[in-house]
DNA sequence: GATAAGGTCTGTAGCAACTACAGACTCAAG
DNA sequence: CTTGAGTCTGTAGTTGCTACAGACCTTATC
């Protein structure tokens, strides 16, 4: 009853499949109210359809760009009631483009301590490291 | 009994004041055997040195540039020893570079999508959003 | 029809690295 | 002597999964 068949009724492992989630993080979404819960089969399978491949989707991808959990049921709730307007949608990408320029701002600060540091390194077997130092001071 | 009388025995609260540590993680890291365990008075109470906020102020240092927990774990295992050398340490340090490099490289490419999907919005009252097109294709 | 191998079900525990209680105790000041 | 602040312990919560264990179901093979 694999996702090869006749396209209807995927199980998980083929939702998994479609999409490259891991098996078990799409049970998680649905415990925490990210994908709905789907129908089930007579002894308690999952059945998933397109749908759920284009929602699951849609989290994947955002989840790839940077967005929280928390950003993305802002997301979808947005789409759920079908009022989002472009400019919602855009003032909360634009958040979280702040967030993510934040965060590279913080890396490069961090980065140049580093290879500042290091590069006082002699390198060689003897005890004394400007790396301690920098740390200890 | 606080960190102004006389130079000795610093209570929590004076150690976490005199290095900016968070109270409760101070008793984490001595959980988790990243600080000693100090002496205790005879009513329990932890009583701190100068070399316990040396140590804390290390690993804090090391924190802040980004060292994992298991990473310090590592630099501060060599320096108790006392047998690390400078070779050793700047392996390490710039095996963190490397990582810190790589997540700054990941946040640029991630950045670079947001920007130049929420470029194309329009920003208007309307429902259709590039943002959204970009997650749900 | 029996059996074995695999898939699915549930609940729960674990990871990093803290942070924040609750409830009991102790200590210092007025 | 009381009151308020500090400290003690253990434990639960955070974020976003991931990985079991043990029970069931399904499918293929004989």
């Amino acid at each position: 009853m694999g996702d090869h068949v006749s396209g209807k009724g995927l199980k998980r492992a083929d939702l998994a499949r479609r999409t490259g989630c891991n098996l078990e993080t799409i049970r998680y979404y649905e415990k925490i109210g990210m994908m709905p819960e789907p129908p089930r089969t007579a002894s308690g399978y999952r059945v998933y359809d397109e749908a759920h491949v284009s929602r699951l989707r849609f989290i994947l991808r955002g989840r790839e760009l940077g967005f929280s959990i928390e950003e993305l049921r802002g997301l979808l709730r947005l789409v759920d009631r079908g009022t989002q307007t472009c400019a919602e949608v855009k003032a909360m990408t634009e958040q979280h483009l702040a967030d993510v320029r934040a965060k590279i701002a913080d890396l490069k600060r961090i980065e140049k301590v580093l290879a500042a540091t290091a590069a006082q390194c002699s390198g060689e077997e003897v005890p004394e490291c400007p790396v301690l130092e920098a740390l200890a001071s």
